[in-house]
DNA sequence: CATGAATGAGCCTTCATTCAT
DNA sequence: AATGAATGAAGGCTCATTCAT
């Protein structure tokens, strides 16, 4: 039997836990939406951060908790915008048309994030849980938005519908889908809108 | 001397290239379907359809293209069933019902294999292809349908979001998503119902 | 996202699994016997058997399991040699000395693995079981043998710390224990041997 | 500006560094006994001990340094335990009765750290060279004591099989070999008793 | 003296793919 | 056409070890 031996390598501090943290959730961010969640690993997650693969393990248990952390940042990201623009006030025309600016950037820039976290809602629980808060809460601003309107009542699943299908025309345009289609984006986020005022607002259309 | 011959499995399957390509993409689809493309193998997928290995590779280049048939498969049985309901004839109210029941069930029953492509969709470009055929035959349809009821001329895009709308409600609904909102499912596809019926229809709505 | 592709190396057919199991099984009692259990690893173990190293995975679960494989037919050659040597028949002398040197033997030639098993009896549930199952084995050998030989009745307790004695003195031995101390290995064995001598015998010791 | 000064952990221990080394070695003491030498790791064994990881190769080159120093300490407390059972004087009888018991709480107590210690045996020279020197002390002891006690003149061999014997013994016992297998203690400590008494004695037994 | 974030070689394991039979 | 043993690149994860603070 040999008796073992091992040499390493140096090591390089780079900072506090939560600066790492970041930097690896940052860079996780980029790469999944560049490659997909089943297009990387932690490895290359961890060396695109500019770190070596076991950083990555002292910040995460594995690929699927950093997927997570990296959608809640985005998400967290997503509605602070939105509820930034929220405030800025308005009547529903001009709340539809920057909600349904500030989706469409959002879906753009983090297209292929969004594909993974719609493939793994699929088969993860916890991610799943935490997608149909977000749900939860979009419905909440919606109809507090409506009552602030002055909107007449719907039932929530007119909500649901209303968010459905905001989402997979903003998914479409991100996608290219709509392009390949022939279709053009002026016309389609003007229905958008349209459909968007009318929920919220007060006035039948004519 | 005895010549000892081993025989391993049922008896050597013997059939025309098209049974077996035809038994490997239904046991492909079953798979896919209940375990996601990145949740099962071709070994797998050889072994539930009664096959070896080897058997997968002398049909079908890659995993990818045992998918993107089994896609295929699947959305050729979707066409052929709304074709046939068409056919049936009936006023815009019938054929918006039948439409909505034909495309749930449709979800429900391949809610899997449905994730597993909108993921490939973003990272291979002949499914994607593919994909958006199916999308402009939809139009196609639509606009078929709309011409033949009388409705009112609409713009591809209005076309477009309803397609959007009516894919993501129902892929809601086959995920369980729109129950774990707390939503109903007759109310909700008595919206859709409704906004197909108009889309299709002659009569504006009261 | 970048599609995935691969493309893998060739193949080459090499035996039945029975072959390769076996192949394998004794590629990792030499590798074990000479590197130790935690010295080596799955992947060296296919390779010095002459497989890659997904081949081990297809025969055995992981390293505890070939372990195991491994120790079990170690001891069943041992028992084979054993049982062999016993049906010579022979007076208590000459059957004390045979087992001495079948067993000094084969803890010499497999003093690696002893080790290796000896550590791993103590933290592995399953080679502790068949650990003891043989201890059983050798205590019931060694009562049948008294009977034959006429020897007086002992106490299995008296059996245990005999074969306790055995196996580890032949330790000491095969370890080159005995010579670092500067003790010679012929008086050693002459006092194993009249100890042995002397449980199995019918004469009382002069 | 706020200047942040982080705390974590307990207050930096201060200490001499005799003081931080034993109890880094009482903490590998007991983490090597309960978990084994491949089952812990410097990390833990510093945590353990109270300090942080870089704090154990300020005391120690390695893992194997530091279970070196763990058996060191382990094995000169156990003669500290002997040699002061034996100075308490009696006769063979009496001195075997304790011996046996004091050893058997030994491998009772420290039993981990035994089957790592035999393994290390076997795959590193320095722990082979000091286990080697606690058997010579050994050894020394015994032919001491026998001389004392005015038992005939044995062998070295004799002594040696004798410990080896005992050794052996106390580890069936220690690992609930003995219970497995269905033995009594008590006959095992008499017999054990009887043959160190003998060893010792200088009556002839009767 | 002590810290603890960081390192990175290397072991474990999977699975898309090949090829001799 | 079918088989299935074999492949081996590559991803997942650990842990002994280092060094800037």
């Amino acid at each position: 039997m040999r008796a073992e031996r091992r040499r390493r390598g140096p090591a390089r501090r780079r900072g506090t836990p939560e600066t790492t943290r970041a930097r690896l959730v940052a860079a996780a961010a980029a790469v999944f939406n560049r490659d997909g969640y089943h297009g990387t690993d932690s490895n290359r997650i961890a060396r695109t951060a500019g770190y070596a693969p076991g950083t990555f393990y002292l910040h995460f248990a594995d690929k699927r908790a950093i997927f997570l952390a990296a959608y809640e940042r985005w998400v967290t990201t997503e509605w602070a915008a939105i509820e930034d623009e929220l405030k800025a006030g308005g009547g529903a025309e001009a709340i539809a048309a920057r909600i349904i600016a500030l989706v469409l950037e959002h879906h753009r820039r983090w297209r292929g994030l969004r594909t993974s976290m719609l493939a793994l809602v699929a088969s993860d629980r916890e991610i799943q849980r935490f997608y149909r808060q977000q749900r939860r809460r979009q419905l909440r601003m919606l109809a507090g938005l409506r009552l602030r309107l002055g909107g007449r009542a719907r039932s929530p699943e007119e909500g649901a519908v209303l968010l459905f299908t905001l989402e997979r025309v903003c998914d479409a345009v991100a996608n290219g889908e709509l392009r390949a289609l022939g279709l053009g984006l002026k016309p389609t986020v003007m229905l958008l809108r349209r459909v968007i005022r009318d929920h919220l607002s007060a006035k039948p259309r004519p």
